[in-house]
DNA sequence: TCCCACCTACGAAGATTTTCGTTGACGCGA
DNA sequence: TCGCGTCAACGAAAATCTTCGTAGGTGGGA
């Protein structure tokens, strides 16, 4: 009832807009900007232009009531990252999950603590298997 | 010794042209294009530009020495793997490989093998780990 | 020999993404 | 009230990616 249309895939910058959305919940342009700032390099008005033209694909909604807007991702992080994965999946990786998920692994070393999570969403998984 | 530079992230249609490479094996632009054409569109002059311009970026290399080139990816299907998914894990999933598992186990159901495969990809890390 | 099918190279148009300068409005403190 | 810092909007340049038309060369068969 709530999605209108489907939403585009994020740019590249755009993801990176919406990962500091994600992280910190809604936020200002400013925010955003000096969030951005502290990884690389980018102007203040290239954050408002990207949320702007983010806010016109309908990848973030804003609250315009303030004067200085507030931005939020539209879509949460959990299914624009099962899209991207997937689309991923299956341009790169012949649409097999194992061997996306072994690159995943060995590119950079998990945590004791996130090796045994994904072993209880395989459990999982295979529980519901049967 | 043998790495000169560093290659670039393949764009998009560049990573369809390297699945086919990575496929196939080395071949010819006619060979790239009948393959891709079977699930998209694309004119030969295109596919043979986009050769091209991955020649120039390293991304594959040529044998010229008959008129009808044939073309290589220049990295291995796991290297570019590698790096492709390092970096979405950084830009999307906060550098944790974990988020990135879970996403790609329940983009796409595995099958009981591969559940195993990532399985015993695990046992083997951990072992290492201590 | 001539024609045709096929090949590479090249240039450029078109589309998309990224970047930033400029403008005008707003509100606060001097 | 005036000036300054901050904000959104807009336009457009710059960079990158995608697509294809055209030209010119090569080789084989009629």
């Amino acid at each position: 009832m709530t999605a209108r249309k489907l939403l585009p895939k994020p740019t590249e910058s755009e993801l990176e807009i919406l990962a500091v959305l994600w992280k910190t919940g809604p936020a200002t342009v400013r925010h955003v900007h000096d969030q951005l700032n502290i990884n690389r390099d980018m102007g203040y008005t290239t954050v408002l232009k990207l949320l702007q033209i983010m806010h016109e694909k309908g990848l973030v909604t804003r609250n315009e009531t303030e004067r200085t807007h507030v931005y939020s991702a539209a879509e949460s992080r959990e299914k624009t990252q099962h899209r991207i994965v997937g689309d991923l999946m299956t341009r790169a990786f012949e649409g097999s999950a194992s061997l996306l998920v072994m690159r995943a692994l060995s590119a950079q070393k998990a945590t004791a603590a996130e090796l045994e999570e994904i072993r209880a969403l395989l459990d999982q998984m295979e529980g519901k298997r049967k």
